[in-house]
DNA sequence: ATATAATACCTCGTATTGCATAGTACATCC
DNA sequence: GGATGTACTATGCAATACGAGGTATTATAT
């Protein structure tokens, strides 16, 4: 996850980590909001747009969380084929609190 | 800290706490980078300038921890009145660091 | 004079959460 | 049979913000 430099000691490592506690239910309800997506998806969403590595083991905990705050909604979806999909939808309470996550951090970093 | 709005919830109360775990050292970092400061005086530069509140319960284990990580130096500085200022400063580590993380942040928030 | 606030340092225990690891289950494709 | 896609769970560890508490000095208000 963001790519500081090839060689990371464990300081900036452990850093990551802990900047990761904050930056993931932001960057889920972010992506979300642009489109719904299932756990596994995001996964691979994050990785690509976001420089953000996250294994199963947090995703779908976070997902969990997320939808028991009633942030997210989500929804079974049949496929032609394999196995069905939960796709995750931003709820209205999520938009909110993401335009507030969203306020909270560019008070921060933009001045 | 991060004003977010009068009234929070409990999640973004918890979400707030979560990022700082990520954005406190690279305060830190940043304020002493600019100038040299003890424990006391940061709490409430990161809450003037930062609009982020920090107890002294957190702020002092963090600049131990940053110390320990050969980040910071401290000098303690006698006060011709009252107790002494135990005053902290970036080392070349620490400067390199917060570079990294800059680096790291604008590589998530820019784009 | 005395109480209290502010300044200045500190420690300990708890709760949260990412993550490593290890599973379960099923589908599809080569 | 093995890799990839898709969903999930459980356990335990590591890191850290924070509440609560402590100590000491000085300034201010009653």
């Amino acid at each position: 996850m963001l790519y500081i430099c090839r060689v990371k000691n464990e300081f900036l490592k452990n850093w990551e980590t802990q900047l990761k506690k904050g930056l993931l239910p932001y960057f889920v309800l972010k992506a979300l909001d642009a489109r719904e997506r299932y756990g596994y998806e995001l996964i691979q969403h994050l990785k690509d747009d976001f420089n953000t590595e996250v294994t199963e083991s947090t995703m779908y905990p976070l997902l969990t969380r997320l939808q028991k705050e009633e942030l997210l909604i989500y929804k079974w979806i049949e496929q032609p084929t394999g196995i069905p999909r939960k796709y995750y939808y931003i709820s209205e309470e999520g938009r909110a609190h993401l335009a507030a996550m969203k306020n909270a951090i560019n008070e921060n970093f933009i001045k």
